[in-house]
DNA sequence: TTGTCTTGCGAAAACGTTTTCGTGTTGAAA
DNA sequence: TTTCAACACGAAAACGTTTTCGCAAGACAA
């Protein structure tokens, strides 16, 4: 067991300094062409690299990006870290990733433990507490350090910084739409408790599809999940108490859960009712019928959140307080459960 | 937009040395009551952290874990990683991580990173393409230089360090024996290349069920996927032209794949073919038919792996050279793709 | 001979900690 | 009065780098 070989080492072992041993590692012209070549030799030979810890405490740059999510067993999360991740590898960044698990606390911990110079910047979605509890104390508070964040998916207006999203809104607006313009009019809403973002914007979007095409809105068909175990239940009383055309679901999950059920009343997707989802994500693509769904690019986004980290990063000129906010575009997949048009 | 307050700027602020500051922090006995109580209302007030790469380089600890897997758009790596982050928060760790890509190149080069001293341990599965160029210098030289590392899932023989596995064969053989008791002798094994460790043992325990049965293996009946992308039509093909009873496919993506060719051909799951797949993941959840499935608890895995390797970063005595192999047990979680039983 | 310029290298500071050791001041015991 | 311990604190080293500055030796010109 070799232990790891510094510059302190190098220089003993060739009866130089250490300064000496560096410049000729890094080809400074104060060095002769001769101690150079012994040096360089005698680094590769022993496989010197130098310690990362020890640079990142000099520089006070660590090169790593710090990851915060609610959960990563979760296909968009994931695509969202590959392309972090694609994108920080290209230009040099590790990632290190933190779980909220939809925890307020869990996520300050984790931003604070990490905020104390181990990462030079955040990639963050708010967890499911956070949202609800509107305190974004954690957050501003680093950003204050002059730590950059890029915020994504599920954002806050409370807080300044750079954000990549996707129009829920109209993303759900147009899912609707074409269920309209399939000639369905009861069209069923499962969505989410309204503090997660996304879920109300995307309740938004159902609204005004179903509000611009003059079709009453009926609460009844509007269901809002709030504890995901008993899912399955709710959502089967639903399409039996109805006598629904369509299903508009504000996720993968909520969708196979309501073709399961639709299923399992003895009628079929989508001859008897149409089904579309959002996220395309495996559910979708391999369910029984595929589900035709809004996809939303998670490798995009977070490539699109590490370029706006890193530029940050990099840019020397302090040119802050002008934030942008990207927005990354949707479209409507059509698969099996939907009919064609 | 206030700097990271520093004990230098606390000692000048309070006119004492560093070192005064430092002690009152940890409530050394050599500092008297005043000055301590002094130093640590001025911290909290100031909200004084200490850094933690200065830390790290004094301490020669970076309280991080090095997590290096093929790909995270995969549930049983994400569910991995879910179960190591858990175990490595409750013991104050942080993980950092790492795709290869299922390339060698960069399981080298993500290796070679994080290993000059940015984590104190590795938690690793192997490329594909590393268990086919069986080259594994990279991880040798890391064990060498001191650097513990857990493997698990896609481990080699040719490396000794501690590692976390299932019993793939027996595993698969547990599912094709179930299988057999159902009265099915016509079974099918779509698998991967060999390659693949776990492909090939899951392949041998598929083997050995029917030897064990003295059902006469017909090599017409084996599929080995290569390239997923056509993966589809090659598996159209096998239950076209073979009068299956049943099939066993090594993971969720080929099971899900069968069930749908099944139907394609207007046959029943179960009723006319019965299939069994590998993982229990969100597609054998959610497929309709839902797919019965050897269940690898991932979570347990990942904690697994992550407690072996906290172990022996916190072990003083190097005892080392005393590596385990632990094997994590599975069962057949029972849907609809096979008659009950 | 003196002064100046280059060449080649080393000393030391800096990044932010912790910790060992040294030291000056007290107060009390001898 | 002297001696010694206890107390409270500071200086400095160490972790591994990079970089600025200084310095010695030699070359060369005046």
């Amino acid at each position: 067991m070799k232990r790891k070989v510094t510059l302190k080492h190098i220089a003993k072992e060739l009866d130089v300094s250490i300064s000496t041993v560096s410049k000729s590692l890094r080809d400074s012209s104060e060095i002769s062409e001769d101690t150079r070549q012994k040096v360089q030799a005698f680094a590769k030979l022993y496989n010197y690299k130098p310690n990362l810890i020890a640079l990142s405490l000099k520089n006070k740059k660590t090169k790593t990006i710090g990851i915060i999510i609610p959960e990563i067993v979760h296909h968009f999360f994931a695509t969202v870290i590959s392309g972090i991740e694609n994108v920080a590898n290209e230009n040099g960044y590790n990632v290190i990733v933190c779980l909220s698990d939809e925890s307020f606390d869990k996520e300050v911990i984790n931003m604070e433990m990490l905020a104390n110079g181990s990462i030079d910047g955040f990639i963050m979605s708010l967890s499911k507490e956070t949202q609800q509890k509107k305190d974004f104390h954690h957050i501003s508070e680093v950003i204050n350090q002059g730590m950059p964040v890029v915020m994504f998916d599920r954002v806050s207006n409370e807080i300044l910084c750079d954000k990549v999203i996707i129009d829920d809104k109209l993303a759900a607006f147009q899912a609707v739409q074409s269920l309209i313009n399939n000639g369905f009019k009861k069209i069923a809403l499962i969505s989410t408790v309204d503090y997660v973002s996304v879920g109300k914007l995307r309740t938004e979007g159902y609204l005004q599809a179903l509000s611009n095409n003059d079709i009453e809105i009926n609460e009844k068909l509007i269901l809002k999940i709030e504890d995901v175990k008993s899912s399955a239940d709710e959502i089967e009383n639903l399409i039996k108490n109805n006598d629904l055309e369509a299903i508009f679901a504000v996720n993968e999950l909520f969708a196979v859960t309501a073709i399961k059920a639709v299923i399992k009343q003895g009628l079929k997707v989508p001859e008897d009712i149409s089904v579309i989802g959002f996220t395309d994500g495996i559910i979708s693509k391999y369910s029984s019928p595929s589900i035709t769904t809004v996809s939303q690019n998670g490798i995009k986004m977070g490539g699109k959140a590490a370029k706006m980290l890193i530029d940050r990063l990099e840019s020397e000129d302090e040119d802050e307080e002008h934030y942008k906010t990207e927005v990354i575009e949707t479209h409507l997949v059509v698969r099996e459960s939907t009919p064609t048009l």
